[in-house]
Parts: C-alpha cells; sequence; structure tokens
DNA sequence: GTGCGGTCATTTGTACACAACATCATGCAG
DNA sequence: CTGCATGATGTTGTGTACAAATGACCGCAC
C-alpha cells in the first residue's frame, strides 16, 4: 500500500497535527471527548505509531490528556485557567510589531484589506464558523508583522488554546445569535483599526490596537460567563 | 470521583525528559552532538519506544533535530536567534511578579536568603557549572512568584534556550576565567537586589530589576561575540 | 588523479504483537 | 437488595522486528 506523496514523514506529521488542532479548536472534537487512536490510525491510513507522535505533542501543548487504560480525551478548561492565558495573550498581542517588527510589503496590505472585506461580507450572513475561520486568518496574517519566533510559537499556542474556550462558552450562551452579532461587530471594527493603523506604517500602534481588543474580548466574555453584576 | 491515583509512565518520562534537557543546556550534550536511541535505551534501562517521546519532545521544543536515517543531533543556534529569544525573555521577565503575583511565605523567603548565601560561597570558588547550577536554582525561585502557567512553562523554555548559549559563547572566551568571575559578581547583585525587594513585598519592582538584569547580561555577551567596538 | 556509480553499514521511522492498567458488568454471599 | 470480589473488555504504553533513508566507502572507467 504504497501512497503517493507519503514519503517524507515531516509533512505528513504537520497535515495530521495542524488538522487535528484545527478540528480541537473549531470545537469538532470537543472538550471531554475521548479519541482512540486506533480510529485516527485508520482515518489517516497508517498505523498507531505516526498518530501516537501527533497526539504526545497535543498533549504537551494542553490539548489532549492521555491516561493509560483509560484513553485519550480532549481537555476542558476552567475560567480560571483562561483568564491566566488571556492575560498572557493581552501581553503578547502588544509585544508583535515591537519585537523584531516586519513592514507588510504591498502583497500583504492587499491580504489585510481582502480580510476587511471578508468581514463586511460575514456581517450579511453571520456564522460562528465562519467567523473563527476569519478570526484564524486575521491572526496568522497579525504574525507576519514580526519576525520574532519565539513570540510567534508562543502566541499561536495562546490563540488557539482560547479560541476553542471562546467558541465553547459562546455556544452556552442562551442570547447566541445576538451575541454573535455584535462580536463580529466589534471584530469588524478591531480588523478596520488595524488596517488603518498598518496603512500609516504605525506597527507599534498595531500591537497597542490588538491588546487592547483581546483585552475587551475577554472581559465581556467574562462578564457573560458571571452574571452577578449590580 | 478523584482518586489519589498517580500515573505510572509519568514519572519516568519526566526524569529522563528532565535529565536529558539538563545535559543539553549544560553542554554535557554540546551543540552538534549526535545522540543514539539505542544508548540512551540503554542506559535508562528501557526500550528505544520512551526515549523516543522523550527526543520528540525536545525536538518540538527546538533542542533537538531527528533526521531520517542520520541521527539525532542537538541543536545550534545562531546569535541573531539568540537575540530574539532574549529579546522576549526580557519582556517576559518584567510579567512575572505582574500577572498573577504571588507573595512568598516565611519558608520561601528563606529560601532566597539561602540562595544569596550560595552566590557568596561560590564568589571564594568561581566554577563556571556550579554557577549554572545556582542560575538555575535561581530561576526556579523567582517562577514561584508568579501562579500564571503558562507564563511559567514559556519562562522556563527561552530560560533554558538562552543558557546553554550563553555557557556555549562564554567558554569560547580567552579570557574567560575573568569572565566568569565577572559575571558571577554581577549575577550576586541581582540576587541581593532581588532579595531586598522581595523582604520589603514589592514584586512588581522584582521583576523590573530581573528585567534589567537580563537585558544587560545579553548585552555584554552580544558586546563579547561583536567585538567591532569604536 | 578524478569523477561516478553501486554497495553496505548505520540510524531513524513504521507496523504490529503483547503487557499494563482502568472501567464496567457479573455473580455470589450476607 | 446490597456490597464486594472477580473476571471480561477495551484502551494506552512498551518492546521488537522490519522498512526507509542517508552517508560513507570502495572499485572502476577514463
Amino acid at each position: 500500500m504504497k501512497g503517493a506523496g507519503k514519503r517524507d514523514a515531516r509533512p505528513r506529521f504537520d497535515r495530521i497535527y495542524t488538522l487535528m488542532r484545527s478540528r480541537i479548536c473549531m470545537l469538532d472534537y470537543p472538550p471531554g471527548m475521548r479519541l482512540r487512536e486506533e480510529d485516527l490510525a485508520e482515518e489517516f491510513e497508517t498505523s498507531r505509531t505516526p498518530i501516537r507522535r501527533v497526539l504526545a505533542r497535543l498533549e504537551d501543548e494542553g490539548f489532549l490528556r492521555s491516561m493509560h487504560g483509560v484513553g485519550t480525551i480532549v481537555t476542558d478548561i476552567d475560567i480560571d485557567s483562561l483568564q491566566q492565558v488571556y492575560q498572557l495573550r493581552v501581553e503578547l498581542a502588544e509585544l508583535v510589531g515591537k519585537l523584531s517588527p516586519v513592514p507588510p510589503d504591498a502583497a500583504r496590505r492587499a491580504e489585510f484589506r481582502a480580510l476587511l472585506a471578508r468581514c463586511d461580507h460575514l456581517r450579511g450572513a453571520p456564522d460562528a464558523r465562519e467567523f473563527a475561520r476569519i478570526n484564524t486568518d486575521f491572526f496568522h496574517l497579525l504574525m507576519t508583522l514580526t519576525a520574532n519566533e519565539p513570540l510567534r510559537e508562543f502566541s499561536e499556542r495562546l490563540y488557539y488554546q482560547t479560541t476553542r474556550i471562546w467558541l465553547k462558552h459562546a455556544a452556552r450562551l442562551t442570547r447566541y445569535e445576538d451575541m454573535l452579532e455584535a462580536e463580529i461587530r466589534f471584530f469588524r471594527h478591531e480588523v478596520s483599526d488595524i488596517v488603518a493603523a498598518i496603512e500609516s506604517g504605525e506597527l507599534e500602534v498595531v500591537g497597542h490596537i490588538r491588546r487592547s481588543h483581546v483585552a475587551m474580548s475577554f472581559a465581556r466574555l467574562y462578564a457573560e460567563a458571571h452574571p452577578q453584576s449590580p
């Protein structure tokens, strides 16, 4: 059973890892779900060994938890842990554009404008999954503004951790549709502000805008989860 | 129900992982060295499988690089990458004591004072490895000042990356002995400052002191490596 | 001497069988 | 009926044989 293009191990590893992480963060694998190595091996047409390599990394990064004799389950995160993650994410957000800033070229700036257009299109037809996708694409675009590799790596970890939890808590809300529409408006505003800052070449300003929006995003989420406001 | 159950495979994994990371960072495994899975399996009295689990994590964290048919080699880092790591480390240093600060109790404060005593003892008999050990112990003590788990994890990654490179570059210098003695004095000064700040309960000040000392430490290293001073 | 091609040794990557472990169902004693 | 011991069942962890891949070595043509 020789598959085409499967000879090298790293591309396949990256493919499976990225896909599984995406599934976890899009809640296709919701928190608490049990993953069977055998099933995954079958799906990706391989044996358990390469699968276990991927699961090990996802476990090291806190997305999964394997227990001998029990299974591999998708982790859940309480609101307190989430707060810690958000606090750090806020700080790192400001560092993008401050550490090793990379001014975007014309093509990159066009990508930012294209994403703004996707926002406008989304407002016409609100959809949580599409919102999450645009959010992720926007995040990766922002990461191109810094050349600091450790900063990019850590920001990515924190982003994916918070995103999946955001989706989970959002799905619980009763006024879900209204909330989604409001969040899309907030997000569109953020993208608009940042695109403007980018066009003017102020990368440090981008960091400040991003920081405040991430912080406000968490504040709204926290307020929804703790509705004991006076 | 949560039992007092302790995972079986985990302690051994942690033991091997910690030991190997220590060896890498103490340059017992110098950059470029080739590690053979078979040898490691024999040393730790197990098979290649658990070893590969450890190597996978060390590779994900950037300490190793495995290549099919070649071997697993300890990575090297150029001065530019090191600069990026240091820049981020400086920023994170300041966040300790700012995010989820944990005031140290009497026992913990005693540990800080004990470490200061070890510094004084070290000044009488300068030794690079002992210096590195005290440095690491001090780092871990500082990490107890914050409860922010992601911050602790990332700081640890960056610390170990920079430490091993510091040792490597330091070992190259001709005036190695003088430089070591000077660095020990600088370090003793830093510990003294931080202990004073801790005794006065100013955790945010601790972050500032640490930040400036980490930055200055890199500046000295960078100056030594690029001796084109005017 | 130099370049080239093939052969071989060495090492990591993969597949699979089995062991270790946890959970749940079952049956029996009280 | 309840409580507990015990085995059945399923899952991850480990050991091991083999496949794949790289680099070194050697021989040979020119």
